[in-house]
DNA sequence: ATAGCCACTTTCCTGTAGGTACCTACTATA
DNA sequence: TATAGTAGGTACCTACAGGAAAGTGGCTAT
């Protein structure tokens, strides 16, 4: 049904409730993180470095992961017609821009990983007692 | 098959590719950054609440969320066993020690957004061309 | 003659995340 | 009597993302 606010609830911007969503949506779906992690540590490479670097992956996905990130300008390609076909690619500036957040990540992830994980275990623990959630 | 690194692919950990895997997981699966979001921005709130503050949210995601969230230690459930029963949400240190990447996020999203709809508009009509892509 | 390389593309198929709808128990209120 | 409010749980169903496998093209090496 229609959505009718209280009075407590404040009014927000009935879609995305936070400013990060789109960005979110672009830079953290699946796959591209690692795809952009790869191209700013090793460099500009080819289609096949990729897929082995990010082992999992497979040759459609990475084919397509590939041209949302050239869409959205994180990506530059680089094709060349040469027999056998070579296509390079590399960050962008403005992926090269996202740098220092992935780096603010990965120190968090240092930092905080081992207490998720103890949350887990204690969470977990909790769980299989008697009367475990009211 | 097995994967076989040449020369110049340089041996990686053959898993995740990328050191920040993990926790992009954690942090940024669906619906998790609207909740943490409202959650760090409004305060303790309950149910309801959250569910009217994310409007597109359904109650079944939203609990398994919160419980996701609740395991890892990101979020914390007080249970008040009164009739009708109450619930109350909030943020844990942990899951507050987000927030500066968040912010990081939030510039990064206002400054650059504009690039890549741009970025995205021209890669578009580009294609429209022909001999659109080799 | 045939196999291999590269950078994909195409077809087919499955798993699962998420949506819809309905259910609980108890009370206060109309 | 009936309805609303709370915090979910459950059963069922669908859509779509993603995986597997094979194909394409032109040249080269065996």
């Amino acid at each position: 049904m229609a959505v009718l606010p209280t009075a407590k609830t404040t009014a927000v911007h009935p879609e995305n409730a936070c400013p990060i969503g789109p960005v979110v949506d672009l830079v953290f779906s699946r796959w591209t993180t690692p795809i952009l992690w790869a191209l700013n540590e090793y460099g500009r490479q080819r289609f096949v470095e990729l897929e082995r670097r990010i082992t999992t992956i497979t040759p459609k996905v990475l084919t397509q992961r590939l041209r949302q990130l050239e869409r959205d300008g994180l990506v530059l390609r680089t094709y060349f017609p040469e027999v056998p076909p070579r296509v390079e690619y590399e960050i962008s500036d403005l992926g090269r821009s996202l740098a220092p957040l992935f780096a603010t990540l990965a120190e968090w992830s240092t930092a905080n990983l081992g207490r998720i994980e103890q949350a887990r275990t204690r969470y977990d623990a909790q769980q299989r007692l008697p009367g475990g959630r009211p």
